[in-house]
This record gives structure tokens, sequence and C-alpha cells, in this order.
DNA sequence: TCTTTATTGTAACATTTTGTTACAATAGTA
DNA sequence: TACTATTGTAACAAAATGTTACAATAAAGA
């Protein structure tokens, strides 16, 4: 289920019972975040949605959406499970929503009907993002993976399954480094690692095999400040 | 897009828009196969497919649809992709198809709408699978992969996804055991491997391998008639 | 019965990858 | 100038994988 996409009205014009939802993450400050919207006359948060139009690509849809809540273009963004399970349907807390916006929805309301949801998960660049509500939430803001309020319906499980994708796809197609500026750190870059896999890896291994896999270009010296050795920077240097 | 779902009238009773396609996958004669309809009339050949009921999981939806093609029950089957471009909507093969069967649909007839589908792949003993055609189908057979007959719509490229979720899957998921028979040789499971990746394997390395993996359990030796030391064969150990 | 043939199971060694420990280099602090 | 904390990397160990070789053996042929 999903939150009311840009002039959305009555369902015409869009594919019906159908939905885009997107686990969109950011990592700052050593820890991997979730932008959610709240609703708070729900007092529940949810994920960035939307709908589809009749003519549109379901990965154009999903791509806007996504920038329309962070400004950001040239996203990171992949689908990963569609959710189609009857016991999603929960017509409860969007009625709710929609009463407190005012209208008070007929039953078989298009917004109330059962949805089929397409997930997706973006990577984006924490220090880029613009968090930016939609029409009928209350703020938009990162949470902490680790410390998620109570979502809408299956909400919780999407984002799991989003991170479980996103763990086994992370070397293999080295998605990691959509996290970070276009300049970083060998540790800043573990980091990323260590949260997404919920687990400590060594340095000494770890700084070796991305070394070799002849993917990253050295580009400066970043003197932080500290009383040690300055570390280097790194670019990702792309196909 | 998809072919009629058993009982399927006038859409009522469907979600809307939405399909699921299967591409069963099964192992014959060192050769994978998929199972397919033929649509005479039109001179195509299109994947297994289905409507979702109204309070139906997505997932039993699937599950029913193959088994109706196949005659089994308790099938590796898994969501892999949704395809949703909008530039898969081309209801001629339908029309066509419909027209053959004697009814000539208006042109907003709901099998002639825009379709956004589910795809799932199976994996199945070909020894045990009975292709069973649908009610507007031709015949419902197994087809070689590397030489598939001209698919509708962009079914080849929903096969060409599938069998790359499946390379992929492989080893971690160790999902190539499902294509075989309950007991199988060291050398028709590699088979499997070496036909699903498209590249020959090493015999020593793969056989320690998979037996270093505590995942077989050795049941007896196969006589096979030929001039030669027999081998084992071997049972998965689910865990 | 004995030899031949083709294939299987596995040992043995080589190579590559990964885990672990250690240490020199160094930016700032005391 | 010594001290501290962190980085980059070398060196060795252990594990995984690649490669070669060979004994075991079921059936065919002499």
């Amino acid at each position: 289920m999903s939150k009311q996409g840009d002039g959305a009205k009555e369902g015409e014009g869009f594919m019906a019972g159908l939905a885009i939802d997107a686990v969109i993450f950011g990592f700052h400050d050593r820890q991997l975040k979730v932008l959610l919207l709240e609703y708070k006359s729900t007092g529940l948060f949810a994920l960035p949605g939307g709908f589809i139009k009749d003519t549109e690509d379901v990965d154009d849809a999903a791509k806007k959406m996504v920038t329309r809540r962070t400004g950001l273009h040239d996203i990171f963004l992949e689908q990963f499970y569609t959710f189609g399970d009857y016991s999603r349907f929960d017509p409860e807390p969007m009625r709710a929503i929609m009463s407190a916006k005012g209208t008070m929805p007929p039953s078989d309301h298009w917004l109330l009907q059962r949805f089929i949801t397409i997930g997706y998960y973006a990577l984006v660049d924490f220090t880029q993002a613009i968090p930016t509500p939609d029409e009928i939430s209350d703020s938009c803001k990162w949470y902490q993976l680790d410390a998620l309020p109570v979502l809408m319906q299956d909400h919780a499980l999407i984002i799991k399954k989003a991170l479980e994708t996103l763990q086994v796809s992370l070397d293999q197609k080295l998605t990691g480094f959509n996290l970070l500026p276009e300049q970083f750190t060998m540790g800043e870059l573990q980091s990323v690692y260590e949260t997404i896999l919920g687990k400590t890896l060594i340095r000494a291994a770890f700084q070796r095999k991305m070394l070799s896999l002849d993917i990253l270009e050295l580009v400066a010296k970043k003197m932080t400040g500290k009383a040690h050795k300055a570390p280097y920077l790194y670019r990702f240097v792309k196909k």
C-alpha cells in the first residue's frame, strides 16, 4: 500500500490495485538510515510510495517518485520484490489518514481497495538528499534502520526484504558505493559494508580485497585534523 | 501478458491489469527445458500464465497455475521479477487468439488491456510432470532452452531474466537439486550445473565441493549396464 | 578367465584466496 | 621531541579451489 501519488484523483489514469513502495537507504554517522513519511493522524509511519500511470513504465514511476521525495536524479534504484499477499489488505490506516484530512471517503474509494505493491530499493548519498513529504504526510525524515518507528501494514517486512536483497548484492554488484559521496576513505567504505552486513570485517583483508578489484582510484590525502596518519580519499571508477 | 485463467469471465473477481507468468524449468537429456503453450492461430508460443483472484495471495495463484500445467504439487517456485514496461502492451496476439476461438472481442475487452506481469520460475522433475494445455491453447510441451520457438510479447526476455536469476541462486540456495529426481548420480548433478551455468566444470573439484557441503546422502550403486565402474546414487538431504 | 575400455571416486600437489599478525608511516598532541 | 592513534601494507598461515594422476570396477571382447 502506498501514499497518494501526485495528482491522483479517484484513481483515473492509474493502474488499479497496483502501487510502488520504495525503501530509500542512506548512510550517515556509521548508520544505515531509511526515509519514512509520518502520518500524525494515525501515529503510523510509511514508506514513500506512488502509483503507476496507465501509459507509464513501472521503473519510471518509481524513479519519479523517489526523485520527488529526495530531490535527487540519477539514483541507484532496483526492483526487488512484489508483495501480493491478501493479508496485506488493510484499509484502516488509509481511511484514518483521509478522514483526518477532512474527506470521509466512501468504502469503495479506490485508495481503500486491495493493493499489490512493487518494492524498489534506492541507495542515495545522504548528504545530497532533501527529504520532502508528499501531499498527505506530515513529515519525511531519515530513521535509523535499527530503531524504526511503528510502520503501516507490512512495511517493516518490505524493509527487511530490501535489506536482505542489499546484503546479497553488496559484493556481487558493488552496490555499497552508491551510499557514499563521490570521494570516501577506505574506513568509510568498510563501515558501509559492516553496517549492511551486520558484522565486523577484518581491516587488512577488506582493504586488500577492495584494492585488488581495480575499481578504486586514489584521489588525495584527507587531513582529518586527528592525531594520526591521514587516510587516502578514493573514488569509485565506473567501468 | 498471459493466458486465460480457469473460469476467468470478463475479468470479474480478478485483479485488473495484473497477471502471473511462470518459467517452468525441467532437465532432461543433459538439456534445460522450458514448458510452453502453443497458439496455432498466431503461430506464437507463450509462457503458462494466469490471473489473481481478488482475495487470493499472489504466491497461491502462481502455485495453483503451475500445478494445473504440470500436475505437480510441492513445486520449487519463486517470484523473480515484475515486468512493467509500457512497451510490453500489445493486444494483437490475444485478439488473434480470441478471434480464432470464435469470439470477436470488443477493443475494451479486459484481456486486451495493458497487463503488468509478475514473473515466477519453477524447477520441476521432468520425469514427473504432465504438461497440460489451458483452455485456449493448442498444446503444452517442453522446449529446449537453446532452441526456443518465437514467443509472444516479451516472453523471451522473461525467460532470459529467469535463467539469470537461477544462475545466481544456484550455489547460494542449491536450487539445482530441484531439477533432478529424488536419486541421482554426481555426473547428473554436475550436468545440471553445467547446463544452467553454460560452462564446463572440473569434475574432481565439483565432486569434492558437493561432498564437502554435507547435503548429500549416499543411497546405492547404480548399475548402468555400461562397461565401467558404476556411479553412486545420492539423495539430497533436507536440513 | 584374462585383458581391454570407459568412467568413477579420490588422493596429491599447485595455485589462489582469505584470515591473521605485525610493523612502518604519519598527523596531530603533550 | 616523544607520544598516540590510525592507516597502508607486508608477511605468514589457513582455507578454498584448480589440476593431475591413479586405483577401482562394470561390462565387452579375446
